[in-house]
DNA sequence: TATTGTTATACTCTATAACTATA
DNA sequence: TATAGTTATAGAGTATAACAATA
């Protein structure tokens, strides 16, 4: 019996140690590329749907702006971005994939779906939606679940 | 059509997007009872299976132990744990709870639990235990799912 | 008055090297 | 020589306040 059998028993617990399992993994996958989760994120997004303002992707990925902004200056120095001028309005900009982003996106997502891949190589397909439909539900949930549990406790050092 | 859509294929971009949701959410939540998602691991893994020293500690929550010291500093300052030298080897603690982390776990660990069960409660039994399955498939393959794959890349800026 | 991008900053989490005292 | 606990520190990741330019 493990120590932490009674923590097994939270989806958060379960969802926090896949994730802590994952993540560094995926940096690591990506470094070749010279991209870290975060941007291959933006870069993802900008490459899917051009023309995106900052604060579009900032919604999209639930990255706050003032970290994006340094996101994005690596990306656009890399040369695979680029800032327009919004039309219409002077203090937005467009964010807009150049052809060498493009393509540096194919190659670093080609390698990124084979490691994905691999991690759920012990699960089957029905396994894998079942698992992305419970993940989704609980990152709908979360933000709300939080009303009433906090109100009593006690204070401690 | 959502601008993330290409990285929702991705199973590790929805274990990241849904735990970080999460984990802010519990922190909130056992904050009333001066605890961190990192304390309530240890005080539960003591609680649980007192005797533990602080090596074991580490292994069973992958959690570095430069890192446990000051949690379980933490912990023992509250009143919660308590360290005993090990019988046997004078490098050692054992952490055992005291009568009042034993009183302060079952209470916060009510708290969390509730929180816990709304999380997935758009799920039915078999969709959480599917979830569940499916995460500890992937925290399983993890770290083996790297090899090969962070070889061939373009080094950038 | 509100919003976009930005700067600066701070706080948490995580990871590593190196020390001590023991074994 | 290796291990347990510790110290110090560095690096990500994340969050907030405040500013200039523009709406």
């Amino acid at each position: 019996m493990s120590s932490d059998a009674d923590l097994r028993r939270l989806v958060g617990y379960n969802i926090q140690r896949a994730s802590s399992a994952v993540m560094g993994a995926v940096n690591r996958v990506l470094k070749p590329f010279g991209l870290r989760r975060a941007s291959y994120s933006v870069l993802s997004v900008v490459v899917e749907t051009p023309g995106l303002r900052q604060a579009d992707v900032s919604d999209v990925l639930a990255i706050e702006r003032p970290n994006l902004v340094q996101i994005i200056d690596a990306l656009e120095q890399a040369g695979w971005i680029s800032r327009r001028q919004a039309e219409g309005d002077r203090r937005a900009y467009e964010l807009h994939p150049t052809l060498a982003g493009r393509a540096h996106y194919t190659e670093a997502r080609g390698a990124l779906m084979a490691f994905d891949a691999k991690l759920t190589s012990a699960l089957d397909q029905p396994a894998i939606w079942a698992l992305i439909d419970g993940l989704n539900a609980v990152e709908e949930a979360g933000p709300e679940a939080e009303e009433g549990e906090a109100r009593r406790g006690v204070q401690a050092p």
